[in-house]
DNA sequence: TTGACAAATGCAACTAAGTTGCATAATAAT
DNA sequence: ATTATTATGCAACTTAGTTGCATTTGTCAA
């Protein structure tokens, strides 16, 4: 299995079991986010004998050990994704496909400015765009 | 009874109901964003008999009426709050407060670099902002 | 290698948000 | 007042997510 996961389980004391491994694994092929409900499916598809108690429990321990992040689009799920550059997303509202865009847009500044003018200490944000993919725009017309 | 809300309400032909009046005061005296189960909690403490399927129901038409707006924090629950400037919010991650900004940061130029570079057509954007307010900042001192 | 301890897992029962179909009540226009 | 339309209540439902407890599995030290 993928060293690098094998060397962040080392590193935060996670035992390397099998549903942790293909867990992280499906996260690392996974395109988008993905929901605890999508992933259970998918593992049990791909032959796991998978608990959803064991999923949801697992992503809460990812998460704390901050190998995964959580976003949530306006679902009434909560999706997850493997940690790395902190990115951005464009959710089609027809077809929800969901697309990461590297965002060269920073607000660093403006959450100075916030801390400054607000005496609000921001620790992260979230900044999505709702909007029809290329493929939507042109079955709309 | 507010007489922009009736205003309204004769503009997109909804009917002048004592619920959806007392919806829209309550969504009108609310100084952040309120989920539909807080919501109905707050009508029946305030006397009204109303059920919640009729709260949901009310969110429904308000949104597609586009008199208010879905926000969506890191929660379980849909917020919503009367459309007027498009704004964004400061949420407390200790003591959950939510705070409203008035915020000058443009994203339409943002937005339309995504409909060249991706060809993705914008229509709304989420950006929210989460850390700590002034007094847990002191508190976690 | 083995034994012990802590972490991981399954199961069942639970909570809470949100939805739906259908019957009834209230509103607005004529 | 009559009528068509919209609003409402109720009950039953779906689905995401949680919890307590018993059992299994991984890790590490002896």
């Amino acid at each position: 299995m993928n060293t690098v996961i094998q060397y962040l389980l080392k590193e935060q004391r996670l035992r390397n079991t099998r549903f942790r491994q293909a867990i992280l694994q499906t996260l690392d092929h996974q395109a988008s986010p993905i929901s605890a409900p999508d992933l259970l499916r998918k593992l049990q598809i791909s032959g796991y004998s998978i608990n959803k108690t064991t999923v949801y429990r697992e992503m809460d321990i990812l998460l704390a050990k901050g190998l995964v992040e959580e976003v949530r689009f306006n679902e009434d799920v909560r999706r997850y994704e493997l940690k790395s550059a902190h990115h951005h997303h464009l959710i089609c509202q027809t077809c929800q496909k969901i697309e990461e865009i590297a965002f060269a847009h920073d607000l660093s500044d403006k959450e100075a400015e916030i801390l400054a003018t607000k005496k609000f200490k921001v620790l992260k944000h979230s900044l999505e765009f709702f909007g029809l993919c290329e493929s939507c725009q042109k079955k709309c017309k």
